[in-house]
Order: structure tokens, then C-alpha cells, then sequence
RNA sequence: GCCCUCUUAGUUCAAUGGAUAGAAUAUCUCCCUCCGAAGGAGGUGAUGCAGGUUCGAUUCCUGCAGAGGGCACCA
């Protein structure tokens, strides 16, 4: 709808002018509005009265308030955008085609999952989603971190654990440990492993736990990514690494090799992380040619992201392509007390839990509510008392509604207003009331969301709008009866109420939450 | 010390540089003869401080205060 109204704005500037159109917030100021007329002289409502002349049907009023016009669209160009946004096959709004590689989470296979991976995770999942729906190939990706030091202190933990070695601070703590040492132990017992081979098997234990704990909550992965596998064995970082001093960026200092300031090889011999993330971005660029990646951290990481666009660029790659996305860190709180998540220590509250306590959806709701640049408290007995009133189920709600609707249509054997896979032609021209066309302008919105989040990533604006949907459904509902004596009124409002029910579905499809028949 | 992020109703969050700063929740009133009240209608209530740029600043810039995070031959 937005792109409808710039494009006839455009026609009338002529020129290339910047202004924007969004979505009016009272209903003084229409439906849309422009501030075009800020950026040209002259009279605004003769440039009103121009666009209105561009499309006399698309529009029913256009009018200047100050320098601002708003627009009121046309019922009839309401109802044939609705009618185009139902037909779109899968909601597919755009086809954009770029091979795009999105990878998050990503935690290091040394514990569970925490809560805190939750906040990545959804915001990959759906991002993902989102740039399915303008026809974006998309490939969701975790990166295994099973190659480095990290994993030999799992390994000698797990030692500590089973008393088969000194136990030291530095050592991963909690229970889980414990488990996992139990559960090893009988392996072990018959084999002579060191350190970094039962690191190694730990690892994979735990990460057997993580991807059970990402089902549950139903995130997906097309690629599990092993640094050891497919770089450290293959042996890419060695030829990364001469590739770069080939092209004779690397320089040699007190015996380590460097790029730009930052060590790819230390003195002894080892390569760093860097290097490693070098050679995986790499893969992901040259070898396996995507378009974008997007990398989705920790704000612990963020001194990293000019390190590694560096690397990426002296690559040969346009680190423009390579988008970082930084989460900020979520504190955990205890009766008002901040509680240092640390899985050396053992204290973290699991995703497993938090889901357990809170609910699939409403964890999922709660985290894609906020902008990830946001510092969150979590308390999690908040949380949980909290989850009741957590707005998803305001949400789900509508949308259960909208099932016992048709429901009773069905029994009551009124036909003519099923939309079967939204492929028929919604009989709404009889709809007046200001509820039924409120509705109808929410529910329009669907492909300016999806298109504009799918350009600036900012997530939340999908959860918001299916409050927003969801705020309209409810009004609409409390306002007019669907099933009442005049057929045709009926027929008409069903087919507003199956047209919600198919995007409001949609949205929550793309949150990936559940779409309750009954709650 | 240097760098990054954040600061908006009691609380949790919105607002591509635009209009009278929106919601939710809490709180105070109302509304079930009804397709489910997990709902609807209304009241109260907010931009940390000081400058600057601009026709216009919650938004951009500078300084200050407060909170979180980062500054490894760790990953």
C-alpha cells in the first residue's frame, strides 16, 4: 500500500524528492500521510489536489493539514489490495533472489543452552522467515565452536568431575557437568582418552542437548557448521592463511604471523580465532558464494565486528555484504539481585527452563517484543507470573475467535464465504462500519511490515503488528455480530473474519508461534 | 583511560528528523440474554540534565550524570 501511494507521489514531483509515506496514527489525519510538502514550495493543498487528480478512484480524500497530507483510501481500493494480499500464493510479497546466510545462537557446545541464546535465536529464526517472504534463499546456520582451548577445558572438567584429574577454577562448573561425566563414564572407563578427545566427546554429547533444546522451541537449522570438521581438518585455515600472505598482507612480529594488527598465528605455532573466522567466512563468501551473510552476536562481541570486516575485506570481499547484528546482553535478576550468568560457575538459568516455566510462545513473544539493542532484566519468577498477561495470547486469542466463528458458520451450514487457501474473491463491498474497514486497513499492512523489517531487521515490528491486527480483530468483534439474519451481511462479514484468520496466521507463522484452535 | 549500547507514564516497551509523544501493564470507572470477558469503552500518568544544528529534535552533534558491555599471541 505504501509503495502504491510514493509511486503516485513521485509521478506528481516529477523529480527525485525525499519524503515518506507511513501509516497515520489518528484517524484526523487519514489513513496515510505524507511530508512531501516539506521538501517542495507552493501551495501543499494544491499538491494534495494534485495526487488526489493521479488516482481519483485509489483515493477518496486527500488533504493538507499544515504541510502534511494525509490520505483516506478509497473502499473499493481497500477492498482489491485486501483481495490481492489473500491471493498472494504463501504470502510470497516480493522476489528478490539473493542467497542469503543467516547464522546465530552459535554457543559454544560447553553447556546448555541459556536463556540469554533465546534472544539470538529467535531474532535468527524469524528474521530468516521474514526474508523467505520476499523471496530471499535463505540458509539458517550454527557454527560449532568445537576447535578450540575451550573444548580441552571441557574435556579436563569432565576429568576433574570423574576425579581422574586436579580439579582447577578455571574449570566449566554446574551440575550438568556432573551428568555428563556420569553419562561418559562408563566409555571412559574403557578407554585411555586425553583431555581433548573426551572435550571432544563432550562436546558432542552436549550439543545432541542443544539441538534438542532448539527443537523444542522450533528453531531450525538447514547447516550445523564444525569448525573442526570442515576447517580445522580439511586444513582451509592453512590455506586461507596463505592466500592472505600471497597477496602479501601478512606480516611476521616476535614470531607471530599478523594481519592489520591482529594475530592469525601465535608464536607457538597455533592459530587464533580469527584466523578460524577468517577461513568461515571464507566458506560462506567464496566457497559457497552468498550474497549477504548476516552474523547475529553477543554484545560481548562487539569490539570484534571492525576485526572481522577487516579480515573479510582483505579477503576480497565487500565487507558491506557482511551484516552484525549485536543483541544486547540479558542480566538475570533474583529478588532484585543481579546474578552473574556464567557457565564456568554454574549459575544460568537454561532456555529449557524458562520455556518450561514460561510457555513455548510467550518466551518466544516476550524476547521479539524488544528491539535487540535494548538491556533487558530477566527475572524469571517475574516472568512466569508475568506470562499471563503476556501479550501473545492477546494475539492468539483473536485468532482463536476467528476459528469458533467460522466453526459455528459451518455447523449452522452457512456457505459462500469460505476462502479456501485464500485463492476466492472476498463479497465484502457491503461492509460500512468503521470497525469493519479499520480492520480491513490493518490487515492490508502485511506486506509493508514484512518488506520493511525485511530491510532493516528490526524484528519486533512483526510482534507489534499483530497486536496491532489483533487490537482491530477484537474492536470489530465486540462491535458487530458476524452471524445475524441478513445473508449476504453475513456471507460478508465471514469473509472478513476468514481473512483475518488467514493473516493473523500468517504472522504468527512467520514469529513462529503456535495457532491455537481452542486455549 | 579509550570504544560500543542504553536512559521516554509506577513498570515493560513504541515513535525512516514531523502533527496533540503511541501501546501494554498497574491503578480508577463502566460493559456478558450474545460467534468464548484470555474481550470491549473511558479516566489518571512520561522524553535523565545542559547546550548546539534545524522551519521542526525522543530521534542528529557536544558535554555531564546513571546502567550494561568491550578493549588478549582467549574463544
Amino acid at each position: 500500500m505504501i509503495s502504491k501511494i510514493e509511486a503516485v507521489i513521485k509521478k506528481v514531483l516529477g523529480k527525485e524528492v525525499k519524503f515518506s509515506v507511513t501509516a497515520s496514527e489518528k484517524p484526523e489525519f487519514g489513513h496515510y500521510s505524507t511530508n512531501a510538502a516539506f521538501f517542495v514550495k507552493g501551495d501543499p493543498q494544491k499538491l494534495a489536489d494534485e495526487i488526489r487528480q493521479q488516482a481519483k478512484n485509489f483515493f477518496e480524500k486527500v488533504e493538507a493539514k499544515g504541510k502534511f497530507i494525509n490520505f483516506w483510501i478509497s473502499k473499493n481500493a481497500l477492498l482489491e489490495e485486501l483481495n490481492k494480499v489473500i491471493k498472494t500464493p504463501k504470502f510470497k510479497i516480493k522476489n528478490l533472489k539473493l542467497k542469503i546466510n543467516i547464522e546465530f545462537i552459535s554457543a559454544n557446545p560447553t553447556g546448555p543452552l541459556t536463556m540469554a541464546n533465546g534472544r539470538g535465536g529467535f531474532l535468527g529464526d524469524v528474521l530468516a522467515n521474514v526474508l523467505e517472504r520476499v523471496g530471499h534463499k535463505v540458509t539458517r546456520e550454527y557454527y560449532i565452536n568445537d576447535a578450540g582451548n575451550q573444548i580441552k577445558l571441557l574435556g579436563e572438567s569432565v576429568l576433574a568431575a570423574l576425579g581422574k584429574a586436579e580439579p582447577k577454577d578455571t574449570h566449566y562448573q554446574g551440575n550438568y557437568i556432573k551428568e555428563l561425566a556420569g553419562r561418559l563414564n562408563k566409555e571412559l572407563r574403557i578407554k585411555n582418552y586425553g583431555a581433548e578427545e573426551v572435550g571432544r566427546l563432550a562436546a558432542a554429547e552436549l550439543l545432541k542437548e542443544i539441538k534438542k533444546s532448539l527443537k523444542n522451541v522450533n528453531i531450525d537449522f538447514d547447516i550445523w557448521f564444525s569448525e573442526y570438521q570442515n576447517l580445522h581438518k580439511k586444513g582451509e585455515l592453512k590455506k586461507v592463511l596463505e592466500t592472505l600472505e600471497k597477496n602479501g598482507l601478512v606480516s611476521k612480529r616476535e614470531g607471530a604471523k599478523w594481519l592489520a594488527g591482529h594475530v592469525l598465528v601465535k608464536s607457538d605455532g597455533q592459530p587464533t580465532y580469527f584466523l578460524a573466522d577468517l577461513a568461515y567466512h571464507y566458506d560462506k563468501f567464496i566457497k559457497r558464494k552468498f550474497d549477504c551473510v548476516i552474523d547475529i552476536w553477543g554484545a560481548d562481541h562487539h569490539g570484534y565486528i571492525d576485526r572481522l570486516k577487516t579480515g573479510v575485506k582483505a579477503l576480497g570481499v565487500n565487507p558491506d555484504k557482511l551484516k552484525i547484528i549485536i543483541t544486547q546482553l540479558v542480566r538475570l535478576v533474583e529478588n532484585g539481585k543481579e546474578v552473574r550468568m556464567s557457565k564456568r560457575a554454574g549459575e544460568f538459568v537454561t532456555l529449557d527452563e524458562l520455556v518450561k516455566e514460561v510457555g513455548k510462545d510467550a518466551t518466544r513473544f516476550f524476547f521479539l517484543m524488544h528491539a535487540p539493542e535494548t538491556h533487558m532484566d530477566f527475572d524469571l519468577a517475574l516472568a512466569k507470573e508475568k506470562s499471563q498477561k503476556n501479550p501473545v495470547y492477546y494475539v492468539q486469542y483473536a485468532f482463536v475467535r476467528c476459528g469458533a466463528i467460522l466453526r459455528k458458520a459451518k455447523l449452522k451450514r452457512i456457505k459462500n464465504y469460505a476462502m479456501p487457501a485464500g485463492r476466492q474473491e472476498l463479497r465484502i463491498k457491503n461492509l460500512e462500519s468503521e470497525s469493519e474497514l479499520n480492520l480491513m486497513r490493518e490487515l492490508v499492512k502485511l506486506p509493508d511490515v514484512v518488506l520493511q523489517t525485511a530491510e532493516d531487521c528490526q524484528v519486533s515490528r512483526v510482534a507489534r503488528y499483530a497486536s496491532e491486527l489483533a487490537r482491530a480483530f477484537h474492536n470489530f468483534y465486540e462491535k458487530e455480530r458476524v452471524i445475524v439474519e441478513e445473508k449476504e451481511l453475513t456471507e460478508a462479514r465471514l469473509a472478513l473474519v476468514s481473512a483475518t484468520q488467514h493473516i493473523l496466521g500468517e504472522v504468527l507463522s512467520i514469529l513462529g508461534i503456535n495457532q491455537p484452535a481452542k486455549m
